[in-house]
DNA sequence: CTCCGGAATGTTATACCATAACACAACCTG
DNA sequence: CAGGTTGTGTTATGGTATAACATTCCGGAG
């Protein structure tokens, strides 16, 4: 829907890192990363966080105050993460059911749902398997 | 469950002001509601809170970075906000539907799920009336 | 009673998360 | 060129959360 690429500069860096980063990375984490590239200032990553935000193309992890960049673009803003506490992977996956059943439930109080924020924690398959047996 | 009333002065207090205030509060907001009452630096608060929060009778809510008293203890865990952007009312519901079908959806990934934190925001029934249609 | 230990609290300092406010340069457009 | 819009740089500050250590209170063991 909006036109991938005419990201400015900034927030080319911040998605690219994101998206090498492969999980969620706070705002610090990404300037830490970026200064480099000469990324000096906290203002400058969050202005283009903001605007990956609004494009769709990261996500803000609201339980850990940290962002990701969006796995599925086809999805629409209806998505829902699935954070391992062991590794801090986050699988992302389409909340469009769910964000369905909560819409139902909302109406049902009147609410005007706008925007539903839904995170999982808990541990992957791979942490499970990979130590001892509900360790 | 826990039982009720064994609670340290401190958490009490925390308790007491967020049943009053009857809406989510940033620990530093509570810092300064209980100054009066003695409390002088934010570990204090935290730490009541999190022994409220294990209890259950606190809860946090993630997109505001707050905390609300619980409104209804016999709801186990597993419970959503709807939290209007207007006036930041906070109604508590039962996500336990949605939380067995976010559990499904977990483990179709192998995602052990262990909490689930669903907020919604959007605009309270109060909010949606009192003001022009849709202003 | 005294000693010891654990639980709660107090206090200081610091780390981490986020934005306000202002300055500047590039660009396009009339 | 004048003036607007957009992106950026920079400084300073406000808001959120915890580490680390000192202190007090209270109950049980000796």
């Amino acid at each position: 829907m909006p036109p991938p690429d005419d990201l400015p500069r900034n927030a080319v860096l911040v998605l690219d890192f994101l998206l090498a980063h492969g999980r969620p990375a706070s705002a610090y984490r990404i300037l830490d990363a970026l200064r480099p590239q000469g990324i000096a200032a906290p203002p400058t990553v969050y202005r283009a966080l903001d605007r990956l935000l609004a494009r769709g193309l990261v996500h803000r992890v609201e339980s850990l105050n940290a962002f990701v960049a969006c796995a599925r673009p086809d999805h629409g803003e209806d998505n829902g993460f699935a954070i391992c506490g062991d590794c801090g992977q986050v699988a992302e996956f389409s909340g469009r059911a769910v964000h369905r059943a909560l819409g139902a439930i909302a109406a049902a109080q009147g609410f005007e749902l706008a925007h539903a924020t839904i995170e999982l924690a808990g541990r992957c398959a791979a942490c499970r398997g990979s130590e001892a047996c509900h360790g």
